[in-house]
DNA sequence: CATGAATGAGACTTCATTCAT
DNA sequence: GATGAATGAAGTCTCATTCAT
């Protein structure tokens, strides 16, 4: 009867992509990628079902986007920051392991991953495009850091990957927890302060002798 | 009209309940919770669609057992092995790790560790029950060993759980790793290696000082 | 309000109703009704889809102007030579059908008239609008010519329906020969040598004793 | 209330494809390829929508097989029963053109080949089937006899498989022009008296001189 | 007049679960 | 007990049509 009549819909062509993988992101870390259904993301990006596939042609094109644009700027950010930087590895490890925890905890990094790693053998590509575009320049960073301590005598000989994975494993690790079995009544890590921690304990284990840091 | 609250998936004959949950653990993992078709698994079983009901109320019911009872006694083995030992703890800790790291990929703890992560939040008592049966004691195994180190002054003062999630970690993502992005091409991790290498570091970075294996 | 009952489907504007005609006609014998996408025959108009709403309010609508305004024309013509013209019937008949052949292959007859026979019961209205306007017209034009040619002894008696069908319909299966069978590999009648062949064996039939052109 | 309850469904693995079969016919050559909704076909044959796909993987795959075992067996007899004829080819194709016009008629081809026509272009494999399964048979072998009697001279030279579609497609037009037009009050050929006489006049235009029947 | 983003009903297909045999 | 045919709800995707711009 008021003839306010607020429009149906509003044309929105440059901000929908951008929601809709907001709201993907959100619905498929909370059911995975075979439990979120298509017409919960579009409610929750505002707009209809069919108006998802003027953006995107299907749902798996819809998780690649979702994998591929959530994250990778964050991570180019941290790489630069960590290539550029010039100090002591242990300093370096000290300001990049926390802060990966942080990035990773805002970000909604657990969600995501939980969701590749309970999909990949459905849907391989999204394990191939997470690690293509994430996991593996990442630890590439990381062992490549490694690499440079150890050439310097910073840290003792030994498979660089292997040291980058257990540096970084545990933090991993204390993400898909909080996800995975935090909301089922198990006490969840203090992300932060296992990253100090552990980042302690790491470079103790990993240093050359002499230092401690 | 029968007795007492019998438990939902209680084995009804003899054999049959543990072919399907070996046929279960295989389908489920390696499609997942959603992915696994009964039908599939049925037919691994070697038996019929139908007959499954007559063992399993549901397929969720199944999945729990197959959480629950797949790895259940491997673990109390190990767990009651490292509680009766008696050395120091890097011996134990050099003895068990890399032991749970064979353990772990030959009896296929990848695969459901993926399932749960990835269905932990539209079915949670699954990570419930995986989480009550199986991590938390193992973690809590681990964070008491430590701790009786630590109070015997072999390992330096910090939160036990968080070294014990820092011993374990870079194995179980090691493990995940080969079910996840191994299959796309990415460079698996040889288990073992990393097993030796890393209880090597963290061992360096978690005792007290005098002391380096 | 306005003045009286116009037909759904009148032209709008100019030029454009006939080029979304022309589009039409082109997807519709290449898809069929259903498989016809609005979108495609914007497209091919050069103009947008909501623009198709300007000049035609339904998929429908538009299919009764497909088939109304692509083929009557040409028949009108053709007609109207043939009912005036005056030698005889055997002139006539090897005039006519080759030319109806002719036009029929040119004007993408073979395409259209798939689609009105495909679709005849989902849209009766189609089948009635192509029956009324052409079908009817030729068939009654061809009959009368050989009632006529009856009347002065130059035809057997019979049935002239029948006659005329002798005549055309060897014709009308080749067109839809060429475009149902021969795109799967069927050789596809040459319709300009199968009329000529074919007039002179049905003139053979149906001329009376002591003629034989 | 009442505990009749008579049974929700039955096994009938046996006769099911045949009833599909016969369901799918029926609402195929009523409705077009696209028009036709599974869940009528699956109502007509008196089963759920899922049991359709018990028997048949896929809608195109539940068309082939209408196409492919609706009418092959008739074409069969009919086959056989022409080559084996030995009299003369008038006497044959007297015999075997208005019976084809009551198969046809009887079998609901007609309406079997508006569908395969309407669709041809959207489904090749349709038009395929039926064009290797009966068209080209069909007018292979009548064109065929046309050749045997040729090089008896009773056929007129001339290229058979044009005699053949002469003597043939004003039948199946008739049958087509009773599913296509007839509905939409046209007057229906009577495919019976439109075989016998185009019959005659065919023969008359075929035969060598001498003859006339 | 034109555009094309947005809608929403509807179609095919899958599969956990039931139940006649 | 077993079987597997049958069910039916639910999900992805398509596209004619509408309407803000």
């Amino acid at each position: 009867m008021t003839s306010a009549a607020l429009p149906r819909w509003r044309r929105r062509k440059q901000a929908r992509p951008g929601e809709i993988i907001a709201a993907a992101l959100a619905v498929f870390s909370e059911k995975g990628f075979a439990g979120a259904r298509l017409e919960d993301i579009a409610a929750r990006a505002g707009i209809s079902k069919g108006a998802l596939y003027l953006y995107f042609a299907t749902k798996e094109d819809l998780f690649h986007a979702v994998v591929a644009e959530a994250f990778a700027p964050n991570l180019a950010a941290v790489r630069q920051a960590a290539e550029s930087f010039d100090g002591a590895f242990a300093e370096l490890a000290r300001f990049v392991v926390p802060n990966l925890a942080r990035v990773a905890d805002a970000a909604g990094v657990g969600g995501v991953l939980k969701m590749v790693i309970g999909e990949s053998r459905n849907f391989p590509t999204l394990a191939k495009v997470w690690h293509d575009a994430l996991v593996a320049p990442a630890l590439a960073t990381v062992a490549g850091l490694i690499e440079r301590a150890q050439s310097r005598g910073e840290v003792k000989p030994g498979d660089a990957r292997i040291y980058a994975l257990g540096l970084i494993a545990p933090v991993v690790l204390g993400a898909i927890w909080r996800e995975t079995f935090a909301p089922v009544g198990a006490p969840a890590f203090d992300l932060d302060v296992l990253a100090r921690q552990h980042v302690e304990t790491a470079l103790a284990g990993m240093l050359a002798e002499r230092r401690a840091a």
